[in-house]
DNA sequence: TGATATGTTATCTT
DNA sequence: CAAGATAACATATC
């Protein structure tokens, strides 16, 4: 499930090897995955990639925007001579000859150089827009957490005496950009704190360690990202890089992984799985 | 066989 | 009315 790492990583290694190359052709093979018009895009150049969020952003050299969301199972795969590089969702479609049965979009990039959109589920999508619909769609998201305007001045603005989950609140992409379940999980167990605790009752050391914990596993997991997402033909993972990294989610039952004697607990918050160490995470402070 | 997984949005409830 | 909760989306995997 990409998140913040996932989408950058991909973003960043498809800008290395997309920067300066020519549309040619564009085959949709979903229709309700590509929202646009073709002639927006064929015979363009990308001029770069860039990331917002959980989203890609292609730039076109017409002025237009390439926006990919990867949803849960979406997966941008690009392929020329000496390159595979797949990002998004992991599954065998990383190394699966393309197209395929989860192929939806195909950019046909010239010279047997081509990006495939993989998404099984068919929740992702890739539409064109302008620089103002772009503007428009970009500002309804909250700051980047590895920016500056992830403060505590900020947080607490927003959380007021809400009595929202914090962990819902983490995933709000309106209040914060880019945290999905995973590492809204791994940044309250981080932090100690509970994923059901009301924003409205942190104190300001917990929102500190909220921010200061975030902003460390999501930079961490950028570089894991960067190592293990990509690589030559012959030498593609199946797995981020950060799977092992992971101290709660998918750890159920598991002793907790600092030793306090805790057992990780599984429960549901706003109809996602959550992980935490009911010992070290307590709901009453 | 059916429960489960996830991001986002639409819709329902309190 | 608004905050909060839940359903819906599509489908492969366990």
């Amino acid at each position: 499930m990409p998140e913040l790492p996932e989408v950058e990583t991909i973003a960043k290694q498809l800008g290395s090897v997309l920067a300066g190359n020519r549309i040619v052709g564009l085959t949709v093979l979903s229709v309700k995955s590509f929202v646009g018009v073709k002639t927006d895009v064929v015979s363009q150049k990308i001029v770069s990639v860039s990331r917002r969020a959980k989203v890609i952003i292609i730039t076109l050299d017409n002025g237009k925007y390439l926006l990919f969301h990867l949803k849960m199972t979406g997966q941008l795969i690009y392929i020329d001579q000496n390159h595979r590089i797949a990002g998004g969702h992991a599954d065998h479609d990383w190394h699966a000859e393309l197209p395929n049965s989860h192929t939806r979009i195909i950019f046909d990039l010239g010279d047997e150089r081509k990006l495939y959109f993989n998404d099984m589920r068919k929740f992702g999508w890739c539409r064109v827009l302008t620089k103002k619909e772009l503007d428009e769609y970009l500002a309804k998201y909250g700051p980047e957490p590895l920016d500056s305007g992830f403060t505590l001045e900020y947080l607490k603005g927003k959380a007021l005496s809400s009595k929202i989950a914090v962990k819902k609140f983490l995933m709000d992409q309106s209040i914060i950009a880019g945290i999905g379940n995973i590492y809204a999980d791994e940044t309250l167990f981080a932090a100690r704190i509970h994923p059901l605790r009301p924003v409205g009752s942190l104190t300001d050391k917990e929102w500190n360690s909220v921010i200061r914990e975030a902003k460390r596993i999501l930079a961490f997991a950028v570089t894991k990202g960067g190592t293990t997402d990509s690589d030559y033909v012959n030498a593609y993972g199946t797995k981020g890089g950060m799977q092992d990294f992971l101290k709660v989610y998918h750890h159920a039952g598991e002793p907790c992984p600092d030793g306090c004697g805790g057992k990780i607990e599984k429960i549901v918050v706003g109809g996602r799985g959550t992980h935490f160490c009911p010992a070290c995470q307590k709901e009453n402070v």
